[in-house]
DNA sequence: TATAGTGGTATACTATAGTATAGTGCTATG
DNA sequence: CATAGCACTATACTATAGTATACCACTATA
């Protein structure tokens, strides 16, 4: 193979590639979007369960994160009209299957950690 | 199956996971990670070199991202004794497997997009 | 001798992310 | 009628991430 052709096609590809990476890590970063994502993963919760599973978030934060999650298609937020209103969270389908990615990430992470301690 | 159990088994296996997790989400974050990884990904290269590749980073920046990703394993610094000093940054064999879960955020990206803009 | 290139560092700044604390309107419960 | 819970918002702050600009020692080339 022809080392200055993979690149060329490097060169070509990464476009929307790049873009897919980007809005991957996007529902991913920071500090709180991880532990939101896990705390709905196998059920869907109101806020107050979400902030009791988090115990060092803060409304502001959880409020901020959820709508950023809803805004990018990851969770769906659902307003019942008891009184006072109730406000379920619950991953997306696609939000559920971000697991495909974080399965890999434990692997890779795992993987590495150890390749890194060994040297 | 049980929800309950699940949600113990959930609750009992995480925290190496979560650490795997952000292990491999730490050497991905911020602005310039991935550009410089992906500037490396197919031949080691030279400081000016990454830095023309990617034409917005300061060196400062540069700099700073080369050592954290070396601290953390991702790549490695060899220094020739040509006078002046030649420097190349490369991979390191798990920061090129690295890849195995960009290729899963690309997948996810695309089909996440796609989800999201059909609804 | 001036200019450009290599591989950076130093200092000071701005912008974004995250924290702390208080308070809102609603209602059920004691 | 005070207290507590729900689902938040507002304001002000601190901390971290990233930028801008200048500079360093070294050397080859014009």
């Amino acid at each position: 193979m022809n080392r200055t052709i993979s690149l060329e096609e490097a060169k070509k590809c990464p476009i929307q590639f790049v873009l897919a990476i980007n809005d991957t890590l996007n529902v991913l970063s920071g500090k709180w979007k991880l532990p939101i994502i896990g705390s709905i993963l196998f059920d869907k919760k109101r806020f107050t369960e979400i902030q009791r599973n988090i115990p060092k978030i803060t409304p502001r934060m959880l409020s901020k994160e959820l709508k950023e999650l809803e805004i990018n298609g990851m969770i769906t937020r659902t307003v019942y009209n008891t009184i006072p209103v109730s406000v379920e969270y619950e991953l997306s389908p696609s939000g559920k299957s971000i697991t495909e990615v974080l399965d890999k990430m434990v692997d890779w992470g795992i993987k590495h950690r150890k390749a890194v301690i060994s040297k």
